[in-house]
DNA sequence: CGCTATTCATTTTTT
DNA sequence: ATGAATAGCG
């Protein structure tokens, strides 16, 4: 196999480079990851390099895995017996630390190979906790802020006594005790955050001259991707890893910069020939992406910045469509037009792939909304990922408790959750026994039961709980990983939580631990340990999450990085937005913001849509505030663009928002408004005035139309998607499904054990109920049916007669309508309507109600 | 203790 | 508009 055909001679030139530094100055869509691919084969296939001893690193996990896929596949059969190391730098350290980290407890102490990694939710419950010890609220500032005032002294690797010698303010002082505080924490829990993932590794290598040689040795060729984003604990890995060779090769474009924020240092890559001497560089200029017009205006644009090696993008392909330039009145319009602009475009071409680009995620709603109502299904990549959901963390927070007890962050994080009677009082007694004796929480509640520290209620449920956490962890190392969470879920009385939960939401929750459980079954099928799974968990990243498939995607420029399509919008470019307040007043970071809208217009294959709006409400409510197109738009050369302005706008005025408002007021209260709403008039007409013929008909046969801005069916949260039919799919339906929610006959999936209920709670499409409503009451949601509300085994106390239905009196509101009863004896929750009052959700227990024959 | 209603602040980007 | 943190009630 010839791994140089088809490549242009820079390529060429930097696929046969073999020993020695490399510097591959990649311009947007010039074949990079062809070259690093064909470059992997080639060294394998005519160097003769055992594929084991290339480590490639790449900036996302599913980067990394299609790189390593394409690699096989070039190699062909038999290229699997040895192959290269594809992974992120995260993935790669905690592969380092698992294997080989013992050493580092002779500088870490206390330190174990069985770690554990504290995400951003982890970080923040911490910061939290460490303001509260000390006092401190977010008037001091920010948890976020202190965060990453942290996170940027570790990377500058500086310690809490650093902080202290710096700090010249009692405010810096504070900020340093909480630094400290907050890593006393994670090593107490024997956990490390992102930034030490890269940290201790650095440190391991150093310390370890065993170790490090281990590592230079096996790995003899280093490729890095995405050099421009590196910062200085993966350079100084880097360095590491290359000390018996100088075998590395990056790959990088400085135009496209764009984490400076976190960490990454655009001097790496600048500066790559000074550290390496010597260092051979090759300029990958050609772009094979975008049309002449997309990338000229690309190319201008980031023109305007002064920190690049320079470069300039050529392309063989013809001039292509000018750019549209779009100006809305708002948000709101701005967001219709792309949704019109995007379905017209797939009218006409349907197999094309379109994607809307903003700089930041609540931008995505309007969006999304606009799409909705042209009945057009969006991927939405980023937001809360599935693995970012609460009831995800939940259940993995229980696993990883089990696995490491000293976990007190994840302890808090279930030690309630289901309710089991543990309070705040308990749990700050529980901190105060773990404090003096300087112990874990999980240690503090055995040695608190034991010495009957606590009340006898509190006791008798931190019993219960520690009973539970105990027998889960019988035999939790024979058990396949998706077993434990099964029984998780089970003993916790997680399931049993959301199964009984009536409100809309635990539907979606149920179907995400459905989703998780058959997630560790594929983990457990591949052979991994729970570990493993847990890793994985910890270390996904949005971005692993794109669907390339997809017909429309929404999602941030960061997010787009390394991603291509046909059909590009960009939403919102306009001062203040974008580029964003936050990084107006500062030179450097105003640069940043322009590669950001360079590697934002250079995703652009063939069309390219920009768009701003002349005002924009900044949060849900009033008043629009005016905004000025973005700066980046007059750096633009006008005749690239197409401009399609006002007059266009001018006709519709759909006003989104006053028209959610409506829905929203229609369905708290229920009622029948005379006229009936329903928005879909407001789509025809919107659409008639346009002569388009309305384009989500309704599906053949089904009753009475559905409102759509309330339906958000087409949408799943990324993880949440069943579009990846992977491997273990069909084991997923056998193994997963009903097992921990047991499934009314009949149901279809995808509705899985939701009991039948209100769905969309709309003007008339809630069938009245059996029960008699007086009159002037509002027609509400039926009550439950009888399987729940007559429970007549053991109800023999005097709430048996509370029925839904009743009438009841109580002491402060009179008389009310009971409508649904949940649970029965004291612990009946019973929900009453007042007239009046309102609905009133009382606990039979506590409320004196009387029953009113 | 748990639930609900109310306040309040909040929107950069994320491995 | 949404969500998180708090106060008050049963």
């Amino acid at each position: 196999m010839d791994f140089l055909s088809g490549l242009n001679p820079q390529q060429r030139e930097a696929v046969e480079h073999f020993e020695g530094p490399l510097l591959i100055l990649a311009g947007a869509g010039s074949g990079k990851t062809r070259v690093i691919t064909h470059r992997i084969c080639y060294l394998i296939k005519t160097r003769n390099v055992p594929g084991s001893s290339i480590l490639a690193v790449t900036f996302t996990n599913k980067a990394a895995g299609e790189m390593k896929e394409r690699v096989m596949r070039l190699l062909g059969a038999g290229g699997a017996t040895d192959a290269p190391t594809v992974s992120t730098f995260h993935s790669f350290c905690v592969r380092v630390l698992r294997r080989d980290g013992d050493a580092l407890a002779q500088i870490r102490p206390g330190f174990t190979r069985n770690f554990q990694i504290y995400d951003d939710d982890d970080q923040l419950a911490i910061v939290k906790r460490v303001f509260k010890q000390l006092g401190l609220d977010e008037e001091f500032m920010k948890y976020r802020s202190a965060l990453s005032a942290i996170s940027q002294g570790k990377n500058r690797k500086q310690s809490p006594e650093d902080f202290y010698k710096a700090a010249m303010s009692p405010q810096g002082e504070r900020l340093a005790k909480v630094y400290e505080q907050y890593d006393e924490e994670l090593r107490k829990a024997n956990a490390l955050d992102f930034d030490d993932l890269l940290l201790e590794t650095v440190r391991l290598l150093r310390h370890d001259a065993v170790t490090r040689e281990w590592y230079g040795r096996r790995y003899q060729f280093l490729m890095i991707d995405e050099y421009q984003d590196t910062n200085r604990s993966q350079y100084e890995l880097m360095r590491l890893l290359a000390t018996q060779h100088t075998n590395v090769a990056v790959v990088g474009d400085e135009d496209q910069s764009i984490y400076g924020w976190r960490g990454a240092d655009i001097k790496n890559i600048l500066d790559f020939e000074k550290d390496f001497p010597g260092a051979k560089v090759i300029r990958l200029e050609q772009n094979y992406r975008s049309s002449k017009t997309i990338l000229e205006a690309a190319g201008a644009v980031v023109a305007h910045n002064t920190a690049r090696k320079g470069k300039w993008l050529w392309t063989e392909a013809d001039a292509g469509a000018p750019i549209c330039l779009f100006e809305a009145a708002d948000g709101e319009q701005e967001a219709l037009y792309i949704a019109e602009a995007i379905d017209k475009t797939l009218k006409r071409e349907p197999m094309l792939r379109v994607a809307v680009l903003y700089r930041t995620n609540f931008q995505s709603r309007q969006i999304e909304e606009a799409l909705r109502r042209y009945g057009r299904k969006y991927k939405v990549v980023g937001g809360l990922s599935f693995y970012n959901r609460a009831e995800v963390k939940d259940a993995l927070a229980y696993l990883k408790l089990l696995l490491n007890p000293k976990d007190n962050v994840g302890l808090l994080r279930v030690l309630n959750v289901p309710a089991r009677g543990i309070g705040k009082t308990t749990v700050e007694q529980i901190e105060k026994l773990a404090r003096a004796q300087n112990i874990s929480l999980w240690e503090a509640i055995g040695s608190g039961c034991d010495d009957r520290r606590f009340g006898a209620r509190a006791e008798a449920s931190l019993g219960a709980f520690r009973r539970l956490i105990l027998e889960l962890n019988e035999g939790l190392a024979e058990r396949p990983p998706d077993q434990t969470l099964k029984q998780i879920l089970e003993k916790s009385g997680y399931a049993k939580m959301l199964e009984v939960d009536p409100s809309p939401e635990a539907e979606g929750r149920r179907g995400n631990l459905q989703e998780l459980v058959s997630a560790a079954d594929d983990a457990t099928q591949r052979g991994e340990t729970v570990e493993e799974f847990l890793d994985h968990a910890a270390l996904v990243s949005d971005s692993d999450d794109v669907d390339e498939k997809a017909q429309i995607s929404l999602l941030t420029i960061h997010n787009a990085k390394g991603l291509e399509f046909p059909v590009v919008f960009i939403a919102g470019m306009e001062e203040g937005l974008f580029p964003h307040s936050r990084s107006r007043d500062n030179e450097e970071q105003l640069e940043e913001e322009r590669r950001l809208c360079y590697v934002a217009m250079t995703r652009a294959e063939k069309r390219l849509y920009l768009s701003h709006a002349k005002s924009r409400r900044k949060y849900g409510g009033s008043p629009p505030e005016p905004c000025t197109p973005s700066r980046f738009l007059g750096e633009v050369p006008q005749q690239l663009l197409e401009s399609l302005t006002d007059d266009h706008s001018a006709p519709f005025h759909v006003d989104l928002y006053g028209e959610r408002q409506m829905v929203r007021e229609v369905a708290r209260r229920n009622t029948y408004t005379g006229k009936t709403y329903n928005s879909l008039d407001h789509i025809s007409q919107f659409f008639s005035e346009r002569g388009i013929q309305t384009p989500a008909a309704r599906p053949p046969g089904q009753g009475p139309l559905v409102p759509m801005p309330l339906r958000r069916p087409e949408v799943v949260a990324p993880g949440n998607q069943s579009g990846k039919p992977s491997a273990g799919e069909s084991a997923r339906q056998s193994s997963a499904q009903g097992a921990l929610f047991p499934m009314p006959p009949g149901q279809a999936p995808g509705q899985v054990g939701v009991p039948p209920k209100q769905r969309s709670p709309i003007a008339g499409s809630v069938p009245a109920s059996g029960t008699p409503h007086p009159a002037g009451l509002p027609r509400l949601v039926p009550p439950k049916p009888p399987a729940v509300t007559s429970m007549p085994s053991k109800a023999a106390k005097d709430g048996s007669r509370v029925r839904a239905g009743a009438t009841v009196a109580h002491p402060k509101y009179g008389k009310g309508l009971v409508l649904r009863k949940e649970g029965d004896g004291d612990e009946a929750k019973i929900t009453v309507s007042f007239p009046g009052h309102g609905l009133k959700k009382l606990v039979a227990k506590y409320a004196s109600l009387k029953v009113v024959d």
